[in-house]
This record gives structure tokens, sequence and C-alpha cells, in this order.
DNA sequence: CTGAAAGCGCTTACAG
DNA sequence: CTGAAAGCGCTTACAG
């Protein structure tokens, strides 16, 4: 194996110093036609790449974004495993970040200690947050003195961090009033947790925004949650459970908001399991159209969001704020829309 | 914003060299114990993390693995993006890496003269290749001095790289044998392309010698692919249009057996919106085992991998390598497994 | 057992 | 317009 070649062989083969190598390669500074020249000559006939961890040693600047999932059993794993919503993301933000000359990097992190470390060893220019983290994090990340931004998080951490988001109030609404416009009136709710999500919590405002204009009472007992706390994945498993319990309620639910195609599909699957018909015998609505909602049958009403420009609007935005430091916290909220489907129908 | 703290602080406070600061982070030398205590409690009080980027500069070793796609469309958004597959290969890999202390890097290579620039520019220990590249791309592999763990590849790379891979002539064996001891004859076989895709062509041999074994003859016009060239990829839609086509079949197809879940998907929802069902009319199976197969209707018969394991491997593989770099080239082979399920029925 | 010094491959004031 | 030199934060023979 050959030695590598370094900025001074390129230097010496196009007898300049390496200063003016530097110079050339970086657009910096005024060097002649000529010499510019015999550098990019030189550079090429050597097949020199520069090497990005001297570079980014001496610019203090790693051009390395790191794309932070929370985790579970210490790996993304459960996360991301399910769900084509992160593929979709993770796409986004590849795209642009090649484009401005970014890599990524992929973690999860477990706690605190293990995101510290990992931000300061790896020089990361920037931090992309996929959903939600405990709060404690959050007062974590605000000692470390890089661009943030957030996808999918409300609240508090809204006014330190930049963010993207949807409409995700809109989206509840949208979902709801689609039922109501069809005749339901006892429409049951599928979230997570809304006092750990509040991304779940707006579109449970827009459910019962929805309601409270067709003057339909909230029933508490038409809500479910399915988890308790951080560290829940969004699976079919857990929609499908959630199916069995719809199935037992006594509300006589015709209709289902949901906050995930994912739990959409696993309460479908559960009613169907149990001799139910959709959209017959329930209509419902999922979130997000990942593209497995065309294909299964029937196909799915959903809430539509474009997670790929979601990707690629936060990596924009976290590169924007490397690139000018100074830039202040702000938000962008991206339209939702509602597709409709076979899933539902009138009462 | 304070300054970095550096080794030198470090060895400041603890009275010492930073060379000695050093031995005692790499357990390298014998440090007196009294000295090493010494050392551990500055990097404690001064809440010290040594700079990853200046260790792999002066180590010549980043520690950090390349997990490479191929792309479509300069980004490896539409591989992924349908596909939980590589989710759970993701997922596997994250998790030894980190395990190990490597990081992952994520990158879809267009061409080849990115993928030159990308190897060098980030000094990057070992490489993980995922699915299919072209030819080309396997020659410039070679000239690249690192490590290099091919996933789902075969033929004559086998020799030249380590790789790992499922036993994919039984898998296609065992789907084939299943619909032929159900007493299906016309079993239609839906691969992408057998020419490029090795991995499909050993599915393919293995549903001819079920079909050998039971005396059935191999039909062409059972044979279906899906793709023309290397830029494909798996999709419910192309699922779907394959679907159209045995719909349109007049060879009397009762059974079919698939590279994916994800065309045995869209392959029944063809079937489906043309009023087919599966299994009455059609015996679908379908290949991974993707935690959707058991919440959609019918409940999908396919061939199950342990796609999480395989990332695990190809991961540990790859990090045995970096370590322990005279290792040669070898395989694993990870097993499959028949999961039966509602798809399929008797004849 | 410990430290001074050179080096990893680049960048960047500074001087000319 | 160009270059010598110091520096980014570590590691590692080498010497003692």
């Amino acid at each position: 194996m050959s030695k590598k070649t370094t900025i001074r062989d390129v230097a010496k083969y196009a007898d300049v110093s390496p200063a003016t190598v530097s110079y050339v390669l970086n657009g910096v500074k005024k060097v002649s036609e000529e010499t510019k020249l015999r550098v990019l000559q030189a550079i090429g006939e050597l097949n020199y790449y520069p090497d990005f961890t001297a570079i980014s040693l001496s610019k203090r600047k790693s051009n390395l974004i790191g794309i932070v999932f929370s985790l579970i059993d210490n790996s993304f794993a459960e996360v991301m495993r399910e769900n084509p919503y992160y593929n979709e993301m993770i796409s986004g933000i590849e795209i642009v970040a090649r484009k401005k000359n970014f890599d990524i990097l992929i973690t999860g992190i477990g706690n605190i200690e293990e995101y510290r470390s990992w931000v300061k060893k790896r020089n990361l220019d920037g931090l992309l947050f996929l959903g939600l983290f405990p709060p404690k994090l959050y007062n974590e990340m605000k000692k470390i003195d890089i661009p943030i931004v957030l996808i999918d998080t409300y609240e508090e951490y809204t006014n330190v961090y930049k963010n993207v988001n949807i409409n995700d109030e809109l989206g509840g609404y949208l979902a709801t009033k689609h039922l109501v416009d069809l005749g339901h009136r006892n429409i049951a709710f599928v979230a997570t947790n809304i006092k750990v999500s509040l991304v779940d919590e707006r579109r449970f405002q827009g459910y019962k925004r929805a309601l409270n204009e067709a003057k339909i009472p909230f029933n508490n007992n038409l809500f479910f949650e399915t988890l308790l706390n951080f560290e829940g994945a969004i699976t079919f498993e857990s929609g499908y459970k959630i199916g069995e319990q719809i199935l037992e309620s006594r509300e006589n639910i015709t209709a289902i908001v949901t906050i995930s195609d994912i739990y959409a599909i696993g309460i479908i699957n559960a009613l169907q399991k149990h001799g139910k018909r959709v959209p017959e015998d329930y209509s419902v609505v999922g979130f997000d159209d990942i593209s497995m909602c065309n294909y299964i049958l029937p196909s799915l009403t959903t809430v539509k969001q474009d997670i790929f420009n979601k990707g690629e609007e936060a990596a924009k935005m976290l590169i924007d704020a490397i690139e000018i430091p100074s830039s202040k916290p702000k938000s962008i909220e991206l339209p939702v829309k509602l597709i409709v489907r076979d899933s539902t129908k009138p009462l």
C-alpha cells in the first residue's frame, strides 16, 4: 500500500508551498491564475484528496452532522425498526447534507452521559434531534454550544432551539372533521401519550376542536393512549392492542382517529381478525401517509405530511445555522393534508 | 463559551506530562497506580473528553464505519424509503458498533468518483456495503486498502471480500416446497432480476430445485422480473404491477413465490383490488419476514431471515477485520426459516 | 515509571 | 501574490 498523498506532495509537485495549495483548495486569498492552474493540475495528477480529519482539527469544524434518536434498550433499534417514517426523514436529511458537503452520523442516545461524551468527542458541527427526549436532555443540550434543530417537538424547548414541525393541530382537526362530516359522532382518538408527546397533544386539540364545532361533547371513554413513558415506540403491535380495546368498548364507536398509520394498520388488523369490517363497521384515519397506506385493503385514509421534505428542511435549517452562527431560534411549520381513501365511509 | 479542555489542561492539573495522560487514557505502558489516580481524578474534575478528531489524526484511525447504500437519483432515498429491511439492518449494525466504540456514517454512493473521495476524505476504518453495486465499484474497492464487508452479494466478489449472507437457495426452496406440498403446480416466481441480483438468482435455483424434486417442469411463463438494471428499488408499486401481470397470465397460476415481502404485499393488493382472494384464489409467499407480515390480511407466509442479526454479524466481522488486519476473506451464512401464516392454503 | 519532542495533515495570521 | 512558522489536540518512539 502506497503512502497517502498529502498537501506537501502536491506542493512539491507544483513547486509551491503547502500554504498556497491550501489557499487554492479553500478559494481564499488571491492566488495568481497561473499558480492556481499548476496546483490544480498537480492535485489531479497525484490523485489528491484532502484529509477531512486534518481539516477538522485545524479548522475546528468537522462537517459532520449528528442525527440523534431517542433510545430503547440501548439501541435505536426499536424506534426505527418498524416505521418507514424514519427512513424517509433520514433520506431527506442525507440528500441536502451531501449536497452541502456534510456527512451524517447516526446514533441513539441512551443516557445523558453518553450524549455528552459523544458530542464532545466527535466535534460535531450540529445536531438533529428526532422525536421526543427526556427533559433533562434538553437542559444538557443548552450547555453544548453547537446548533441544534429539533424535529417533532414542542413547548418550552421551542423557544430555545430551532425546530421543524407540521401543523399537528390542523392534522387532528382535519381527520376528525372528515369523520364528523361523514356523520360519525362516536369518534375514538388514539395517541401515544399526550402528556409526554406534545405532538400528540396538539393533534388531540385539533380533534377536540372538530368535535366542538359539531357540538359533539368530548367523551373521555373514547380517548386511548398506548404508552406510559418516554420509552415507547410506535409499533403495529401496540396498535393491535388498542384495536382490541376498541372492540371491547361499550361506547358504540364507529370511527377512529389515530396519530400514526402504523397504529391505524394495527387497529384495522385487530378489527378484521375479530370479524369486523373497515370501513363498514369502523371508519379509520391514519397519520403520516407512509407508502404502505396505498397497499393495504382497505387503503388508508390519512393525514399526509411530507416527511422527506421535513428532513430536508431540518437539514437546511441546521446547516444555515452552522454557517451563520448568529441565527436565532426559529420554527418552520410544514403543511398537512387529508388524503381520503377507502378506510372511511359515511355512517 | 469556555475554551475546550485539552489533554494539556489535564496534564497541568494532575502535574504530569501530556504523554502520561495519554498513557493512562490508552492503558498503555505501566503508569504507577498513584499517578494514574491523579490523572483520572483530573479528568473527572475538569470534565475532560478526548478529541476524536485529534486521535484520528495521530493514530491514523477514525473509529468510523461507513455504511454504503447503492443510489438512485443521487440519494439513498428510494432504496430505503419503503423498506423496513434497512432499518433493521442498520439497527443491528449500530448496536454492535456503539458497543465497540465505533460510530457509523451513512451515505449513498452515486458514482465511483464520489465513493473514492468520500472514503479517502473521511479516513474510514472500514466499510459495509448493503446490497448490490455496479461491478466497476468492486474494482474500485480493491484499490482502497481498508476492510470491507459485503452484505447480500455473491459471486466473484465473495472470494475477495468478507461477506454475510443468508442461505438464499434454501429460502427459495422452502417457499416453493411449501407450495408444492400444498398441491400447487403452477407456481410463479417473482424476482428483481436474476442476472443482476445473484441473491435472487440463488433463490431462483431453490425454486427450481423444489419443482424438480416434484417433477414439475419449469415454465418460463411463470417467471417474472421487475427490474432491468441496477437502479431498481423494491417497492410496493412494482409488486403491484407484477400482480396485474399475474392476473393477465393464461398459465392458470395458483401460487406465487417472491423475493421480498414488499413485493408480496404489493401483489396481494393488486389481486384483491381486482376481486381475487388470497389464499383462496392465489397462495402467496414473501421473503424476509418484516414486522408488517403479521398485520396485513391475510397475514403473510414468508421466509424469515433475521435481518437485525445480519447487521450485527456484519458489524462484528468488520470490526474484527479492523482490529486484526491480517484476517482473510470469509463468509458467514445465516439461516432461513419458513413461517407459515394465512396467505397460503392447499389447492 | 515519566517526559521532551516530533509528527499526524491541514490552516492561517503574519511578514514580505 | 507567496511562504515560513505556529498551531489544532492528540500519540509514540526514544531517552532517561
